[in-house]
DNA sequence: TGTACATCAGTGAACGCGCGTTCACTGATGTAC
DNA sequence: TGTACATCAGTGAACGCGCGTTCACTGATGTAC
């Protein structure tokens, strides 16, 4: 019984521990492209050696992977309240334009995440372990785009309009994210002028 | 006199060497993420040694660079002639959507091109010799592309219309070039039937 | 026309560096008797 | 309660590998006299 009781917390305390170096992760992701992150950064923010990181992740790959969805989980969420606020208010804003936004203004202000989403988009032959688990995390991205989407009134059965939509939104923002000679800032109001007229030529445009 | 024109024929020579390696990287460009191509593969396919690369190259990125350049540039033409052609057919097609098509087929049929633009794009901190060739061609290829988008009737004073454009078209490609469970076949009908469709949706959309 | 020297393309092997990962070891905590 | 042993987190240093790049050298072609 006891004993069972000190596994769990030992388990917890691991746990612990093994978030403690994904925070320290994503803190760096925040400031820098993942291909420049290097375990003995890693080891250095979290204020361990970089040895110790492989008792909790197997390898650099591992650790970036579960980062990064732990990361981008973190949009989801975003939409849920988005979806709900404007379902309360009975739609003072544009459900979609203001997802739009949030997609970009998170992959704006997210160095790394931004990045490595799009390496794994763009990435031909990836190790399945990787891909698998990075479908999984963008169909149920896709699924949630198109809630809102259903629920802003466009009828989509067969999701092509939602793809449509997404990578549009995509394209600006790794179009325009980096657009040499911009400042971030200016990039950053520049994209968002592109999404809000994306969203309303959609709109417009599919209109019966 | 006659030294000059030796001069002239040693430079020539040098030029159609120059060449040669130029080939051999576009011919691996075709098959190969760039990131995977190595000098000793460059050499092999050229039939030289590595070192031999560095008599006309600086360095491995500017030998990418120029492949690259050379690549894209022959985008370009492509559009010339579906402008050409349509103006003289009076519309029998899209220009718009001909357009977008062009440059998705074009892109989906060389990996490493398309690789090595998609993470120009997305890579921030480039070294300004890069970057400033790679700025040169942006822009002129959205030139190229506001003129196709001016003829189509869409009136762009201050270029907005085009970078949404551009930038869907792109985001399809990224977003499910490599599109996880597809095969590539798929994927290209795929990107073809979202490219059409955005072409579409531009069009209604921006009527007045 | 022949000889000595310069120039340049090209080579195979080696250099060097970054960086993910592993190794041999230490020290603390838990367990058995 | 004390002792011998097992377990496990954590460490600093070293390993090893890939790969761009350089080095010392060869052989051919051009130039001067």
């Amino acid at each position: 019984m006891a004993s069972t009781i000190l596994k769990q917390l030992r388990e917890d305390e691991r746990e612990a521990r093994k978030s403690l170096i994904l925070e320290a992760v994503l803190k760096l992701f925040e400031k820098k492209p993942f291909d420049e992150i290097g375990m003995r950064d890693i080891a250095a923010e979290a204020g361990v050696s970089p040895a110790a990181i492989y008792r909790y992740f197997p390898s650099q790959d591992e650790l970036f992977m579960e980062a990064f969805i732990k990361d981008l989980s973190s949009i989801k969420n975003v939409f849920q309240e988005t979806f709900k606020e404007a379902s309360q208010k009975s739609l003072p804003v544009d459900p979609l334009e203001e997802m739009g936004k949030a997609i970009v203004h998170h992959l704006i202000h997210n160095e790394a995440t931004f990045q490595m989403m799009s390496y794994l988009m763009i990435k031909g032959n990836m190790p399945s372990y990787l891909l698998a688990r990075f479908q999984a995390l963008q169909s149920a991205l896709i699924d949630k785009i198109i809630e809102v989407l259903t629920f802003a009134g466009i009828s989509d059965p067969d999701r092509t309009i939602s793809h449509a939509f997404i990578s549009s939104v995509m394209g600006v923002l790794m179009t325009f994210r980096n657009y040499p000679g911009k400042e971030i800032i200016n990039a950053e109001e520049h994209i968002h002028l592109l999404v809000s007229l994306i969203a309303k030529i959609f709109k417009k445009g599919l209109q019966p």
